[in-house]
DNA sequence: GCTACATTACTGACCAGTCAGTCAGTTCGT
DNA sequence: ACGAACTGACTGACTGGTCAGTAATGTAGC
């Protein structure tokens, strides 16, 4: 059962949704939806166009499920990493959303923000979906942390919702702009994502604080910080 | 030499210009450059397909017209705007980019940030000019406040390029989703875009502070705080 | 093992629709 | 009457989707 000389006209129906699904990420990341040509996603994974139709049924529906099942996998990730949360809800906040940030950036996962900005307009039932299934999920998360530690007094009370804002919108600006700008021009940013994130939570988090962590001056060290020391949960 | 009755032809000639690229902006940033049809964008503008060839030689070049007039327009107001500043750091940075931030967020230029990511990479010329033009100055502009109030002692020494992505990312996610998911639907956030950019520049300007404000726990109220005392020029 | 027939995976020429761009012609002001 | 501003039918190129056909694989009978 080896897989050397399969032949040129391979069949294998089992390899090809896949195939066929990254090769139209890539491509409508690329390019745009409406500029790729349903040929040219053939082309990439290899097959020809009438294949491609007989997985998937329009060029739209293969747009949808190249969304939904990066989100899938995304959500279901993201779901089953988190509920094991231990330490000041400070340190939390920096980790979950540090490791969570990291791993999507350096993935093609990134590259769905892109899509999703640009077509959402176009196929409003992604809008829902995404909403639903991710947006709100994501905040409810992130904005329980938040909350949890307003409460216990370890942060200032701020508007909640738009903190979740403050936290999140960079980093997910970075992955649109990693697919957009970034793939045009040697830009400057981002030399490393991980310097960003760190500095990015510590500035953040050390504004929520209640009580001001008073750390003298932690230089941007690329050694990660670890987080220093926080309040403790009850005042 | 009243204007009134200076006949419709003759008039138009000198309006056009500005009309179609009105309508070719809310179009490409509503449907995308590649799905708007060029007799969309004329219609809306009350001509012919005809007239728009008339002004502009292609597709292409009219939306790198639209994205030209509109950056260098907020460049232009942009630039002038900044050079007379009071007070601390601090306040500087809260009130120069609240300010920018609400002007182009209640602006048509609010759109051309989500062209910009839809399209560059079609276009890449495009990228070269957004660089060189807006990018660019503006990351040197706020970078150098933020320098300046580290060099003072005002701010912690952090790495200046990454917590200008801090100041600035959340916004210009903003703007970006203002034209995507947020033209679908009735999204949760944004009930009022001045309470998150006043939120947004005390936590991050806080945690940006050598010397934490301790101010008590300044709730999300309405009214705009003035942005609270804060540090002397040199310790 | 070999041959004949059936099934499945895949192909690519073709069709019908769409749209950027053109240009011969119309309208209007002077 | 003249020309500047404008029009919209037309064309040629392109592309989403179809489908009749081809090749690989499976299997039944010998």
């Amino acid at each position: 059962m080896n897989l050397p000389a399969h032949s040129l006209r391979q069949r294998r129906k089992e390899a090809r949704p896949q195939e066929l699904l990254d090769a139209a990420l890539e491509l409508f990341v690329e390019k745009g939806f409406a500029t790729t040509r349903i040929e040219e996603v053939a082309d990439r994974a290899g097959v020809s166009k009438g294949t491609l139709y007989l997985y998937y049924p329009s060029k739209e529906e293969l747009l949808k499920a190249v969304i939904r099942e990066q989100l899938s996998h995304q959500i279901q990730a993201g779901a089953e990493e988190v509920h094991q949360h231990t330490g000041s809800h400070a340190d939390l906040l920096r980790n979950m959303l540090a490791s969570w940030w990291l791993r999507v950036f350096n993935s093609p996962a990134a590259g769905v923000f892109k899509l999703i900005v640009t077509e959402v307009r176009n196929f409003p039932d992604i809008a829902d979906y995404y909403v639903r299934e991710v947006i709100a999920p994501g905040s409810r998360l992130v904005g329980g942390v938040l909350q949890r530690g307003i409460d216990a007094g370890e942060f200032r009370p701020v508007d909640v919702e738009a903190a979740v804002h403050s936290l999140l919108l960079p980093m997910v600006m970075l992955c649109v702009n990693k697919h957009s700008l970034g793939a045009c021009v040697v830009t400057d940013s981002l030399a490393n994502p991980e310097v960003f994130v760190h500095q990015h939570m510590d500035l953040v988090v050390t504004g929520l604080l209640a009580r001001p962590a008073r750390r003298p001056a932690p230089r941007p060290s690329l050694a990660k910080p670890k987080s220093a020391r926080s309040g403790s949960k009850r005042p």
